[in-house]
RNA sequence: GGCGCCGUAGCCAAGUGGUAAGGCCGCGGACUGCAAAUCCGCUAUCCAUCGGUUCGAUUCCGAUCGGCGCCUCCA
């Protein structure tokens, strides 16, 4: 019988830690929002995938089945902005849409690039939200259908005032609103300022599509509703996001798929927190952001900005410093050495002492422990380094076993799965390297340290690193 | 104005009403032909400040100071 570990989440709803119990057992249902593929994603965007990837995974490992949809927005309005300079005033509606079409293929590949360099795990689906604009045209006229939206010159906007639970999920009320600072004013036509827009009327210059209200373009909000619903369907234990998107983004689904439903859509809300540069919001206006290009650029590996990320907690802010992915690299290095000291092949049989059973049943306690309260990744990785220390030591005193190491390996890899940062690294070296390798350890046989020394540093300058031991063999691994 | 979050060692960071996990850096040591790497050990009488509750508070309550977020662009 497969084994399913209780995993507990911070339901943004309730600001509550919850178990997590999927509406069909054992399998969980979740629904991320997405990109916007107009420009590249900054780490700070990136954090957010990051944590969506480690929710999934962490239930994955924990035993769940999961079945998780991420959307790509791929019309909006900084898409239509930045696609459209370039086509004459009078271009035709489909030259418009290819123009869009363009651009957001060529930013949800640079995306997926980024997914698979932090290995993020892809989504079960991934739906384009200009592949669903019928489901949305159907939603919003179940909304109007049931008086929860209306029409107003080509536009169609949603009646708060009818929906009585409006704010549940950022905890406003509607005078908390009304003091707001930003109300938009121009949008005249709206019977109440905060009602938001279902389907806005085409402007000029911009792609539109057909629909029963005349020609124009879904608002933001109605997609994750309208696919969600599609794809998931109508109970979905899971919906994840960044803060910002809290309100309204998320507050205004609710809104359009329960006004639809008339029950309860997401079961658990649980949002990211952002990521900072020098104590500011990372944000594309203040131009303090970095890509994961640009930390390729400075020589650091996706994976230990992955590790970076996921060794705070997710719902705490990061201030992001190149000193800390430089920490992050260091401590990584440690888990990983000592990977590779349980993978080394011990010669010899001997018995076990049975002191490391149960240090690795502690740590595999403390870690699922840690990992079923709301993702506590710095406790889980605690759990690990306590082993780590403790076993090292241990192996120094008296050496494991095979069946012991075997044992830790199994450990390892099973915590792996969720930090996708420590994997098993395939011995394998091209004839050239092997040689230069046995050349130098001739010479070091033969004492002669100078040669010895010069092939040393020549491996070096190639990217492989030896690792002298104390049995006289010699290891190695990439820089 | 409304709704929230945060302040723990040089840096990052977890945590509990009963007296401070873990990581990085640093220092000492082991190992080594020398290194590198690795390993071991050490490193907060104290948890922003001031009060209160309590046998006992870093942990609960209140106030103060400081930092931050959201209140229809936003991961």
């Amino acid at each position: 019988m497969r084994i399913i570990r209780p995993i507990s989440l911070f339901n943004t709803l309730s600001r509550k830690i919850e178990p997590i119990i999927p509406v069909t057992p054992g399998e969980v249902k979740i629904y991320s929002c997405g990109p916007t593929v107009y420009n590249f994603a900054h780490i700070g965007n990136l954090r957010t995938f990051l944590f969506q990837d480690l929710l999934k995974r962490t239930l994955l490992a924990a035993g769940y089945q999961v079945r998780h949809c991420m959307n790509v927005t791929d019309v909006e309005d900084k898409i239509i902005r930045d696609s459209q300079g370039e086509l004459p005033e009078d271009a035709t509606n489909e030259a418009r849409h290819e123009a869009m079409k363009a651009l957001t293929d060529k930013y949800t590949v640079f995306f997926l690039e980024d997914l698979d360099a932090m290995r993020i795990l892809p989504p079960s689906v991934m739906p384009k939200a200009t592949d669903h604009i019928g489901p949305m045209k159907d939603l919003i006229q179940s909304l109007m259908d049931k008086g929860l939206a209306y029409e107003r010159e080509g536009s169609v906007y949603y009646r708060i005032a009818g929906f009585p639970a409006y704010g549940c999920l950022a905890h406003l009320d509607r005078e908390g609103m009304q003091s707001g600072a930003s109300v938009d004013m121009d949008e005249y036509e709206k019977d109440q300022a905060q009602d938001f827009v279902l389907w806005k009327a085409a402007k000029p210059f911009e792609p539109t599509w057909d629909s029963p209200w005349g020609p124009g373009r879904p608002g933001w909000h109605i997609e994750c509703s309208a696919m969600g619903m599609e794809i998931l369907g109508d109970r979905v234990d899971i919906h994840t996001g960044g803060v910002d998107l809290v309100f309204p983004h998320h507050e205004n689904e609710i809104a359009q798929s329960e006004g639809a439903l008339g029950h309860p859509w997401v079961s658990t809300w649980v949002h990211g927190e952002f990521l900072m540069v020098e104590g500011e919001k990372m944000s594309k206006s203040l131009g303090n952001f970095f890509t994961l290009r640009d930390l390729v650029e400075k020589g650091f590996d996706p994976v230990t900005f992955r590790y970076a990320i996921q060794s705070n907690h997710y719902r705490k802010l990061i201030n992001f410093s190149f000193e800390g992915l430089k920490a992050a690299d260091h401590s990584l290095k440690r888990i990983r050495a000592f990977r590779r000291r349980m993978e080394e092949v011990v010669p010899g049989t001997w018995e076990e002492t049975g002191e490391s059973a149960p240090r690795l049943e502690k740590a595999r306690t403390d870690f699922w422990a840690a990992m079923g309260d709301d993702l506590n990744t710095p406790e889980a990785l605690a759990a690990i380094f306590t082993l780590i220390s403790d076993l090292n030591a241990l192996d120094d005193r008296v050496a494991l076993t095979r069946k012991e190491r075997d044992a830790v390996l199994e450990f390892l890899d099973e915590t792996d799965s969720i930090f996708s940062a420590w994997p098993h690294e395939a011995a394998s070296l091209d004839a050239e390297i092997e040689a230069l390798i046995a050349a130098r350890k001739e010479a070091r046989d033969t004492k002669n340290w100078a040669e010895s020394d010069r092939l040393r540093d020549q491996l070096k300058s190639m990217g492989i690193i030896l690792e002298d031991r104390k049995d006289g063999s010699v290891g190695w691994r990439k820089a």
